[in-house]
DNA sequence: CAAATTTTTGACCGGTTGGACAAACGTTAG
DNA sequence: CTAACGTTTGTCCAACCGGTCAAAAATTTG
């Protein structure tokens, strides 16, 4: 009779553990296709396979369920950025993490249209987190691409705005991907456009940062 | 007693006429920023300045006023791309694209975010323009930019991707204003930020798209 | 002006939604 | 076995939401 899911000290039964994975993993699918307000707690709880007053006693409010889902996001979402390194060579580190936000945009669309969701609609629940993680993190990297530039290992432009244009451009396959197939079509537009935008992207990213003369 | 707002001659008085007007400006600003399910009627009709029951003399449904909103976003939104003409300079007309579609980013954000939260959600009611009008004009537009390539004119990469790369980077700074502003800060995040996206697109664009040697 | 027509409004309705609650059911430890 | 604790469910509720309707108010027309 305790209850009490979400304490302080959230001592977690094994249960619990296993059923709040289940109700995250269906809310993902739901949130991210019908965003936060054109989702309901039914369809969630369907999707997980339970009713609503079960769901409802693993997370208290509709909320918490979009809150925790979008605290887990936030950390695998920026790890690329995390990962790019002063250490390596720049274009090689330029491409790995082109490629590798790409890759999450092909392995994890749901993730992408939630976070794009949210940022659509003014981000009122991560506005703190985009003024100060993120901000913080971007400010940090794009030092880095600006000492790259300065020693000459690759053309001199604007490192946030690049930074921005590689998120635009990856994440449009995730977030935009009904256009990009119904575009590209039957042919073009099935597994292998992952491939062809990897390619793409590679040549007017990478071709384009190297270095003049 | 006629009350048929919406026959098949749609024979409109001034009055109608004005407040349709009136009820697609706010529900553009209500439905950029809420999505469709998000909105409700009584905040369009709040934000036309009238009663629910009023609105919905001039548009019988809700779904009428998305509808009527999204067929006049459609033309106005394709626009820049039909302007694309294979008989001008080929740079240069790339050139004035990406500077006429960062433009509508800046000058429409709230179309620009009502068309990307279609898109989202599956595009469940612009399917069949996608599939029809849009992949056939960006088909066309896309044989131009091969067959400047084929002249040599422009460097060789693929003129599908490369339409997805300017619409998701320029589209970028409308649907993920709050983030753009967040991230560069009060300092560069003021109006300044959209003729530095500019200066860095063409930079990206053109410069990757000139001729080798 | 007066009749006809258009516009506006308040009251109302049925369905949905987020959430509360207590009782029933299951599980586990002593 | 049994008491304590964890889990599940049916029922219920108040708020909200899209939409209707009839009647009042305003406007247009003759």
């Amino acid at each position: 009779m305790t209850g009490a899911v979400e304490g302080s000290a959230p001592r977690r039964t094994r249960i619990q553990l296993e059923k709040r994975e289940l109700i995250l993993e269906a809310a993902l699918e739901v949130f991210s296709t019908n965003g936060f307000r054109g989702s309901t707690i039914d369809q969630i709880a369907e999707a997980a396979g339970m009713s609503k007053p079960n769901l409802l006693y693993y997370f208290r409010r509709k909320e918490d369920i979009h809150e925790t889902l979008m605290q887990r996001l936030l950390d695998t979402w920026l790890a690329p950025l995390r990962e790019l390194d002063d250490i390596g060579d720049p274009l090689t580190e330029l491409r790995s993490y082109i490629r590798r936000k790409l890759e999450m945009a092909r392995d994890f669309p749901r993730e992408s249209r939630l976070f794009a969701n949210e940022i659509l609609q003014g981000a009122p629940r991560i506005m703190p987190m985009l003024e100060g993680e993120l901000k913080t993190l971007v400010d940090e990297k794009a030092n880095v691409i600006k000492a790259w530039m300065r020693a000459g290992k690759i053309a001199r432009t604007d490192p946030w705005h690049l930074i921005f244009s590689i998120w635009a451009t990856t994440q449009h396959y995730a977030d935009f991907d009904v256009q990009v197939r119904a575009v590209l079509g039957p042919d073009r537009g099935g597994d292998g456009r992952f491939e062809d935008a990897a390619r793409f992207l590679e040549q007017l990213f990478i071709d384009g940062l190297k270095p003049k003369g």
